[in-house]
DNA sequence: ACAACTGTATACCGATCGGTATATAATTGT
DNA sequence: ACAATTATATACCGATCGGTATACAGTTGT
């Protein structure tokens, strides 16, 4: 079975806008193909089920999330300059962060929604693996922290899902215009202020 | 028309365990009823719709986390005891959203899936107000803060989002066993010790 | 020119969807 | 006792669900 790349595209593009405007169980495969103009058995040719569709969709954009979080996150210790060190790290990352969001909404949208998605969802199978890859990214990163600044240890998982619990905040506030502020560098180091030195900042 | 109490509680419960466990479009009225041991008739001579089950069921809930919230974020200004003012607010707050957590978990489960969800999914518009409205409290809060402690004047909508997303963060966490702490009294502490002075605690 | 393969549409499948018309059993007021 | 009302079930509605058998047009290799 070969494809035609147009085609799928269109698909896939079709897909990520319904997906991400009334989640997965909302949308028939007849909405779908009607949106796309083909008809549904074109559909199951190039992805064989709605899951498969699914996946196929979220398994490209989670790549890019993936690898994009695993080298903002690099750190090269640098321990005696407060600012070369985990603060800049962490404002890098959640710089990434926010401009991903900001160039993959409809995605990101997607991402959002199934963040607390019930274990007997019909989708959570689809995503879970690709939720917990991207959390041991983050976790990765304070390990790495932790190896240099010892008082950080036994805190990883405490700090990997708070920091990422407050990129994903921020970012759901953006796209609801609950904040005026956009996600630009700033708010990436507001953050990363909030995270590190609290309220008193 | 009247209601037969223990009938309409039994569609409640089933409803709650069903919504939760699966999400709201991936449950049919057909298994509701199946569940709860009734044919489709008597469904919707309690509840008119499925919609409407689901915004009686969710009103409920969300009438008692509103009350909860706003009697535990009541602020008694004390500014010249640090343990007793804005912390001791903050740490009240957090831990009886934590016991919320625990003692409706099914609920909070949906509350938690529904908080990214996008705008025109079905039933956004339900659960739309109800959020917001748990937001509103907490903003108050904040705003009840800074007007005693003027430096925290236009920070209150980020501090609401942030501590929320913080609380829910945290949540999530616990109802996915990825920390072996429960959520207690303990973990409160430690949230909003978090929030307010973040990293190095 | 013709066979093999790629890609797409028509027309259909049984099952299920949310919802209801209607009948009737059970209760209640008088 | 009997009418009115409450509460429930049978049986059904048209529409749509996810998915597919089949035919066939377009392309490609030889």
């Amino acid at each position: 079975m070969t494809v035609n790349p147009s085609v799928k595209e269109n698909i896939l593009k079709c897909a990520l806008e319904l997906f991400s405007a009334k989640g997965y169980e909302a949308v028939s495969v007849q909405e779908l193909v009607n949106a796309a103009g083909i008809t549904k058995p074109t559909l199951y040719y190039y992805f064989g089920s709605k899951e498969g569709l699914y996946e196929q969709l979220i398994a490209g954009y989670y790549g890019m999330l993936e690898q994009m979080a695993a080298f903002a996150g690099q750190y090269l210790p640098n321990p005696s300059s407060y600012f070369d060190d985990v603060h800049l790290v962490l404002t890098r990352l959640a710089s990434k962060y926010f401009e991903f969001a900001r160039e993959n909404e409809l995605f990101y949208r997607m991402v959002l929604s199934n963040l607390f998605m019930p274990d007997s969802s019909p989708v959570y199978h689809i995503v879970k693996k690709y939720h917990f890859r991207q959390y041991e990214v983050v976790h990765g990163m304070f390990k790495s922290f932790s190896a240099v600044h010892t008082n950080m240890q036994g805190k990883e998982t405490i700090f990997a899902w708070t920091f990422l619990g407050m990129i994903n905040s921020f970012i759901g506030l953006y796209y609801n215009n609950f904040d005026s502020a956009s996600l630009e560098e700033d708010l990436a180091m507001r953050v990363v202020k909030q995270f590190m030195h609290g309220i008193h900042s």
